[in-house]
RNA sequence: UCCAGCGUAGCUCAGUGGUAGAGCGGUCGGCUGUUAACCGAUUGGUCGUAGGUUCGAAUCCUACCGCUGGAGCCA
């Protein structure tokens, strides 16, 4: 007896260094033609973008049913793999056996005509069987491996941070509670408030909109650390750029201060691009051809130069300057509207611009207040097409300008306690940045919505799969 | 959340007050080592939803829902 075959991944038949007897491969139907006596089959199984272009003859004993195969049917295929007398494919399959796995019928909603993302949206569950999606979900996948390898290659340790969070102090924005109470019969207090102490962590909870505070705690003891993971926002945002789960990278490092920082995150987004570029060829000649074809040139662009830094007050003075007509006025004092920072990075300097020492009015709390009392040391990164992409800062590791910090942005210094714990046992300079992981997806395929970088993406109203 | 635009066949769209259309897809047939195949025929509709104006509404008005672009918040 034969031992069964074990399948093959089409991206390994496709590659391979010469004709094998026996084959096994499986996968779905993109599209199937007839010719004469045979059928063509392109076979798709999603370990690449490229087709298995399969013969079946007539002679099959289920040629019928061959026949009636329809895009989205799924198959299993045994057969040989030999030169393509055909051009466009160095390798296809003759199939000796074919089985039918599971049929599609006419409803099924892909064509192998290119369909809208917006369309594709509403179809989440079947999306990654198409070009484009199953391409940026490869690269999603390969940019995370890319994530730790950067990071691990130079020595920092990944941390696991909470994902639920009994802190909503992590800067302005809303966020998800964490509850088991039920809101039938939630029990109040007698001044009416509803008594979290009979909640299940007896204490209000929340999903983390950040890591940042506990990964400081983590590099206040093991010098480099990063996390990446999910992290949650509850703002009403209905933007081609914000999601309300998203996935963020955080490194954060002792013994460093704002220029390395800075450092950190250009040469970070470097590799990344030049990750994507080296590893995903076959994917991003598809985003250059299909969804941007400036996308080349402009990663390119990126990987190559330096990028442009600038302090707020420098760029405050140039936006002044440039005789640009904006709909908001420039204002020293006031956050960069995106049409600033669009001017900055698209028109002016037409690279990524890191801008750094914002006013201490704009800033949170944790961030380094400068020598000159009136700037912190924040700096965003902006690139071109997608705006920041990065948001970071040296911390304030001198206790008591903290807690005075604390105390302007109107919060208790005592409900921080285990925050300022680090800066009161052997505090050291240290600094950190978010890069958002889809912004940067985003970036590096030239897809323009975010939704179309998320599997399942959960957006204000939208949570559907 | 605010501003603007859009919502018509499975998909992409035309139709702007008087009988619901095209291309693609699907189906059937033909041809063919084809590859977004080709040729012919055919199929296909609660015109986003609910009200209203009108003799008559896909078309005008109102509300709601959804999508797109921009803004705010940010990553």
């Amino acid at each position: 007896m034969d031992k069964p075959l074990s399948p093959i991944p089409i991206k390994d038949a496709l590659q391979s260094a010469a004709l094998i007897d026996s084959v096994l491969v499986q996968g779905w139907v993109r599209t199937r033609r007839d010719s004469k006596d045979f059928s063509f089959i392109e076979l798709n199984d999603g370990s690449c973008l490229r087709n298995l272009q399969i013969i079946t003859k007539n002679s099959l004993p289920n040629y019928a049913a061959v026949q009636r195969l329809s895009t989205g049917a799924s198959i299993r295929a045994v057969g040989t793999l030999v030169t393509s007398q055909g051009k466009g494919q160095k390798w296809e399959l003759i199939a000796e056996q074919i089985e039918i796995m599971g049929a599609a019928d006419d409803s099924y909603p892909l064509q192998k005509k290119g369909h809208t993302p917006e369309f594709l949206r509403e179809i989440a569950h079947l999306r990654p069987r198409s070009n484009l999606f199953s391409s940026v979900f490869r690269v999603r996948s390969r940019l995370a491996f890319a994530v730790h390898q950067f990071f691990q290659e130079r020595g920092f340790v990944y941390v696991h941070t909470p994902i639920i969070t009994g802190s909503d102090c992590e800067g302005a924005g809303e966020l998800f509670r964490v509850t088991t109470l039920d809101a039938k019969k939630m029990q109040r207090r007698t001044d009416g408030e509803i008594d979290y102490a009979k909640d299940f962590f007896a204490r209000p909870t929340f999903l983390t909109v950040s890591g940042q505070l506990e990964a400081e705690a983590f590099a206040l003891a093991l010098s480099k650390v990063y996390t990446f993971g999910p992290t949650f926002r509850a703002e009403n945002s209905n933007t081609s750029r914000h999601a309300s789960e998203f996935w963020m990278i955080e490194p954060e490092m002792a013994f460093c201060d704002l220029s390395g920082n800075m450092d950190l995150a250009e040469e970070f987004v470097k590799y990344l691009i030049a990750d994507a570029r080296k590893h995903s060829p076959e994917e991003m000649e598809l985003f250059a051809r299909f969804v941007d074809r400036e996308l080349f040139a402009r990663l390119d662009f990126v990987v190559e130069r330096p990028f442009q830094r600038i302090t707020y007050g420098n760029a405050v003075d140039l936006l002044k300057k440039s005789g640009e007509k904006f709909e908001f006025a420039i204002d020293y004092g006031s956050n960069l509207q995106s049409e600033h920072e669009r001017w900055l990075t698209e028109k002016h300097f037409n690279c990524p611009v890191t801008v750094f020492n914002y006013p201490k009015e704009i800033k949170p709390f944790y961030m380094r207040l400068n020598d000159d009392g009136k700037t912190v040391t924040a700096m965003d990164l902006l690139v071109p097409g997608i705006g920041e992409i990065v948001g970071g800062s040296q911390r304030e590791e001198r206790l008591e300008v903290l807690e005075e910090n604390m105390r302007r942005h109107k919060m208790d210094p005592a409900d921080y306690k285990w925050y300022l714990d680090l800066r009161r046992y052997g505090t050291v300079p240290h600094s950190g940045f978010g890069l958002g992981f889809e912004r940067m997806l985003m970036f590096i395929t030239g897809v323009s919505n975010i939704r179309d970088v998320i599997p399942f993406a959960r957006t204000p109203g939208s949570a559907e799969f």
